[in-house]
DNA sequence: GAAGCCCTTGTTTTT
DNA sequence: CAAGGGCTTC
């Protein structure tokens, strides 16, 4: 009867990803190339294991990384099978951390209403701590120190555990073991806490650790390749000696190193899960023949891979559009055009995606696309739990559930103004160090004496008064209201309507806000009916999901955003921009190790997003941090075989003959040259600054820097791998060719 | 406590 | 270039 029924569920599957969702109940490895059904076979997977009997609801562990991807999983899993998911333990990381924590808060040596810290937040405490120490920035950075809290805590490495190696680190050691403390007695865990304790409960406490290692027999986890240390170990000891861990990842799609990801996690897994093979999912539904063929291309490159080969059944498709414009300005302007005709083809906006390597570069295409009257949507801005209104009401929502948390204090003990500035702040601060106490508790002691501490207080106190009585959108409304918050937003000056529409939009979630859907109302453990429950679930979640990264929905715009932000997208067309030495690869990551080969995946992300059209766009000459740089276009365009290729000019989209580049192997840095320097004459006896030239003897180069000379003129070339040459086009002259 | 000025700084960012 | 932070000034 159950196989009957599972056939359904296993229909319209290949035979590789049959393969993995049948998979017996042993360790595996599922090695998911871009576009393979990747999120199919894992959700296909749990259904399969709960009709087939092997696992329950409740002896699942299904892990990703984002809120996107876990909702995704629920909604289709909740498709393919009547089961009760918000009973299951997925989610994210953090998230099932976070839910474990509220559980065990006890044994975690947290108080029941701790709050999470995200990235600005801790930026703060950092701040705080660094000033209360009397350290300055110029001995150590805020930002580096959150930068290297953060990296050991992803390690799993507590201050105790560190040696340091100069006296430098020494500080840095004794900060992050200060702020530890500073945030127990605040209350707070950061996002890696969130991780690290957990870690380190699971791994005390035998009585715990037991009941998990018993509970689950079936760990799946998304996106292995992005897996830190910390996340590695966590799994590892969740899963215990019986459990059958399930990990989907590919490694050519690993592009987080920077916050700690670690590729190796997959040999790693490999080798101590006693995995011999990994399961290859090599069929691609998303691209045609051509655009598979440069991702494949490119990604061979890279020496360190498991290794994986994407095919199609599909055609090979159209070929890859090739562009190289004279300037940014052109290069955006060719995207508009390009945007308009497939629009007029029929082509939704929604179904274009335009992709860049830094965020800067947004600017110039924005502008163009504002031009034109093009819908777009930008991600990558500002989400909506960040911002600084949401987070001020917020503030109020946490001092009432837990008054020890300075830095929400801080945040909102003046705003609106109450009269208590600069020096007030000081003297609850210092009064604070003197009896060892909390902000809160300095502040009431200050109460008697001044009465707009005493007012502040007295507001504080009627709201922790109404966490136990009213509902959540009421006690939403009272912060937001009695606290004024709404009120100073209405009589400033300026544009501060966003500010109350967001307030509202606040207010709404508020009242929408379902806390069941975090998933504790089927742990005995917690009690729904507690009051607290309601504003806990909702400022979790609040700094957890931190909401939408983007403006305006629903209408059909245009997608502006990074290849990181587009990892897991896809888009009928696929505009890949900026492709220049020095931009992507970016000059930063040929400095590190591995660096090139972290951008090459980038690469491969960003060719992959593409179903039908791909266009490689790149320009000579760019105006970067308010300079000029002059770079040729990037290595990873001559890693596609021209066969797949087809170059437009600048101007016309006609076809033109391009030359060979050769021997483009090492790193490319992009020049500079001051605008200031820029001779007012752009012609240099017949030469222009940013044109790529080939050299007989130096091969390929660009322009940096040119100079006239009483006889024809000077030229400053960067021939990268020949190194940054000056010629004298009077000998020079007969060995250049100009390419573009 | 707000406005204005100068200075620095500048990849990518799932939680 | 242009945004954000720290500082001064009113």
């Amino acid at each position: 009867m159950e196989i009957l029924s599972s056939a359904g569920l296993l229909a319209g599957l290949n035979s590789e990803q049959l393969a993995a969702v049948t998979w017996p109940a042993q360790p595996a490895l599922v090695l998911a190339g871009a576009g393979s059904g990747k999120t199919r076979v894992l959700t296909t997977r749990i259904a399969w294991l709960l009709q087939t009997g092997q696992a329950s609801v409740h002896s699942i562990l299904a892990v990703t990384f984002t809120n996107k991807a876990a909702k995704e999983m629920q909604l289709r899993l909740s498709a393919l099978l009547p089961v009760s998911v918000r009973a299951m333990w997925l989610g994210t990381f953090h998230g099932l951390c976070h839910r474990f924590l509220r559980l065990h808060h006890q044994e975690a040596g947290l108080p029941k209403t701790f709050q999470i810290l995200d990235i600005g937040d801790q930026l703060a405490v950092v701040k705080r701590l660094l000033k209360q120490l009397n350290i300055a920035d110029e001995v150590i950075a805020p930002r580096s120190l959150q930068g290297f809290i953060n990296a050991q805590k992803e390690n799993g490495l507590r201050a105790s555990r560190l040696t340091a190696r100069d006296p430098h680190e020494r500080l840095m050691i004794e900060c992050y073991a200060a702020y530890d403390s500073l945030c127990q007695n605040e209350g707070v865990v950061d996002f890696a806490e969130l991780m690290l304790r957990s870690y380190e409960i699971l791994q005390s406490n035998d009585v715990l650790r037991c009941h998990y290692q018993n509970r689950f027999n079936h760990v799946l986890i998304d996106e292995f390749q992005d897996t830190n240390k910390l996340q590695y170990a966590w799994l590892k000891l969740l899963a215990g000696e019986h459990a059958a861990v399930f990990a989907v990842g590919d490694d050519d799609q690993s592009i987080y190193r920077f916050r700690g990801a670690e590729v190796a996690n997959m040999t790693r897994f490999l080798h101590e899960f006693g995995v011999s093979e990994p399961i290859r999912l090599e069929q691609n539904y998303r691209s045609v023949g051509n655009i598979l063929t440069a991702a494949n291309a490119v990604i061979a490159h890279n020496a360190s891979r498991l290794g994986k080969n994407l095919h199609t059944e599909s055609g090979s498709g159209e070929k890859i559009r090739v562009l190289q414009a004279i300037n940014d300005i052109e290069e955006a302007q060719f995207v508009v055009d390009e945007v308009k005709a497939l629009h007029r083809e029929g082509l939704d906006y929604m179904q274009m995606g335009i992709l860049y390597r830094s965020n800067a570069q947004s600017r110039v295409l924005e502008q163009a696309l504002f031009r034109a009257g093009i819908p777009y949507k930008i991600y990558g801005g500002l989400r909506f739990y960040e911002r600084q209104e949401i987070k001020h009401a917020l503030a109020y929502l946490r001092l009432a559930v837990n008054p020890d948390d300075d830095n929400a204090l801080l945040r909102v003990i003046n705003v609106p103004t109450r009269g208590i500035g600069t020096r007030t702040i000081e003297n609850i601060q210092a009064a604070a160090s003197q009896t060892g106490t909390s902000l809160w508790q300095a502040a009431s002691s200050l109460a008697a004496k001044n009465s707009k501490i005493a007012a502040f207080i007295h507001l504080i106190e009627n709201l922790q008064a109404q966490t136990a009585q009213v509902s959540l959108p009421e006690l939403m409304a009272a912060a937001i209201y009695d606290s004024g918050l709404m009120e100073y937003y209405r009589t400033q000056k300026g544009e501060q309507q966003e500010r109350i529409n967001n307030l509202e939009e606040l207010l709404n979630a508020a009242v929408a806000f379902k806390p069941q859907e975090s998933g504790f109302d089927s742990e005995p453990e917690y009690d729904e009916n507690d009051p607290l429950f309601a504003v806990l679930s909702f400022l979790s979640t609040a700094s957890l999901e931190a909401g939408e990264h983007q403006a305006g929905q629903g209408e059909d715009a245009l997608q502006l955003m990074t290849v990181h932000a587009a990892k897991g997208l896809e888009f009928d067309a696929v505009f890949l921009t900026g492709l220049e030495e020095g931009l992507f690869p970016s000059e930063y990551s040929m400095a590190e190790k591995d660096g090139l080969e972290e951008e090459r995946r980038l690469m491969y992300v960003a060719i992959t997003r593409a179903r039908k059209r791909l266009y490689l766009t790149m320009a000579q000459q760019r105006l970067l941090h308010g300079q000029t740089h002059f770079a040729l276009p990037s290595r990873f365009v001559d890693e596609i075989p021209e066969c797949v290729l087809q170059y437009l000019s600048a101007h016309k989209n006609t076809l033109v003959a391009r030359q060979q580049i050769t021997q483009r192997t090492n790193p490319f840095h992009s020049s500079r040259s001051k605008l200031a320097d820029t001779p007012a004459s752009t012609d240099f006896d017949g030469f222009q600054l940013g044109q790529n030239v080939h050299h007989e003897r130096f091969g390929t180069g660009v322009i940096i820097e040119a100079s006239h000379k009483a006889e024809g003129a000077r030229l400053t070339i960067n021939f990268g791998k020949q190194g940054i040459k000056e010629l004298d086009t009077v000998f020079a002259k007969s060995k250049l060719t100009i390419i573009s």
